[in-house]
DNA sequence: TAGTGGTCTAGACCACCCT
DNA sequence: GGGTGGTCTAGACCACTAC
């Protein structure tokens, strides 16, 4: 036998997996090339064909290889790598840092969204939403502004729930589950009364949050997030 | 029987996956209760445990339900929802807006790195680094402004390499395997140069990524990225 | 200590789809 | 066609930890 093809008896998925993305790592299998069968990988360990699969999933679910019934899996070419990252409620977010939390709610209104809003929010012109603005606080440095509005139709009972106790952000993650949403990150410029509020300069740039969830297709709420200067989103690869 | 409990013999995981997404979120389990055992589970769904326990391994993946042997399985109090991202190369980012792709080497030398990234390099003061600076264009638009120290004791090859036909972006991604990274967004405000290249107006907002990527313990390259005006990172939850 | 989830096995059937 | 990955099953053992 092949003294690089010897039965180590490797037999968890975990050590299936690390060996394999070693392999990948080293070159061993290059970009292109196609790896053994997962029946000829399960001879070479020693082990079930299933638990082969298992570590293979893996790595197709992270992008690193490419997998299609009867074609084989391959080593992807551009490995994309995928990134991940947690979307906490703003509470844990602030107290993860170590800071005391609160927030402000700066107007709170039934009113006629403007379209832009109402499309998004899928609303007929003619129908109010609840317009919510807030600020957070982080000790007492603000941390980032809230300008949400709610679907009356989706959520009516909020209506009555004190938002000056519990947040907006975490009330609705609570009792408004959503089934799917939309995630954007962009920069935008300060004007006067963002940087007032954001304790920010005018012209500064911001990190800025544009979120939109759905229960089937009914849309709850529509938020965008300005960060205070210095907030950065950080994952790991 | 309860007619809610009958067994209904859904047998593929991703059904019984979507049957307790339904579930979660039509509250029949509520944030903090327990769910019922993988064993019970499999018993309504007339199915092996192992089904059921993948579709329960999915949720509990994307930060539904938090499982834990012994304590049973119980609905996450705040969903905190985790969003993926795939972060393509350059080129193929750009193209998948269907325009042209070009890149301009602005600069190439190899050099003594500033502090900051001889520290994440894990390089010594006295060792030099290859710093790339380059200008990618989507048809004829500035695109993206790249720059990059790159570490020639984990990448000595690419001192021969051409990266005027193939972008280091993508010469690293390929022939450079980096084991895990680090991925930072921020916003940024344009200088005058900066804004030069990228066709903005000097103070407009930025979006800013910066990347570190290794090979196990060796820094392979750290990367700023400033994306020209209007650029946003998508993703759906 | 008992019950839960985590995992492995050996076998089986099936959907897919290509050199 | 035939080989590949995708999945399910029934059973088993184990690690963990709440009680």
């Amino acid at each position: 036998m092949d003294p690089g093809e010897q039965k180590t008896a490797i037999s968890t998925w975990q050590a299936i997996h690390t060996e394999l993305r070693r392999r990948l790592s080293e070159r061993i299998w290059a970009p292109g090339d196609y790896l053994p069968s997962e029946t000829q990988l399960a001879a070479e360990f020693s082990c079930a064909r299933a638990t082969v699969n298992r570590a293979m999933r893996e790595l197709a679910d992270s992008g690193l290889i490419d997998r299609r019934r009867k074609a084989g899996t391959r080593v992807v070419k551009n490995p994309v790598r995928r990134a991940t990252f947690d979307i906490p409620i703003i509470r844990e977010e602030i107290e993860r840092r170590g800071a005391r939390w609160s927030h402000q709610i700066l107007s709170r209104q039934l009113t006629r969204p403007p379209p832009t809003i109402a499309g998004t929010l899928g609303l007929s012109r003619s129908v109010s939403a609840l317009h919510l603005r807030s600020l957070y606080y982080a000790d007492r440095n603000p941390f980032v502004y809230e300008d949400r509005w709610i679907n009356p139709i989706a959520v009516p009972t909020i209506a009555n729930v004190d938002l000056a106790q519990v947040s907006a952000n975490e009330w609705l993650v609570q009792h408004a589950p959503f089934t799917h949403g939309e995630y954007t990150l962009s920069a935008a410029k300060a004007d006067a009364p963002l940087a007032e509020l954001l304790n920010a300069a005018t012209g500064d740039a911001l990190l800025v949050v544009d979120r939109i969830t759905f229960n089937e297709a009914l849309a709850i709420t529509s938020v965008r997030l300005t960060y205070a200067p210095g907030y950065r989103v950080v994952t790991t690869l």
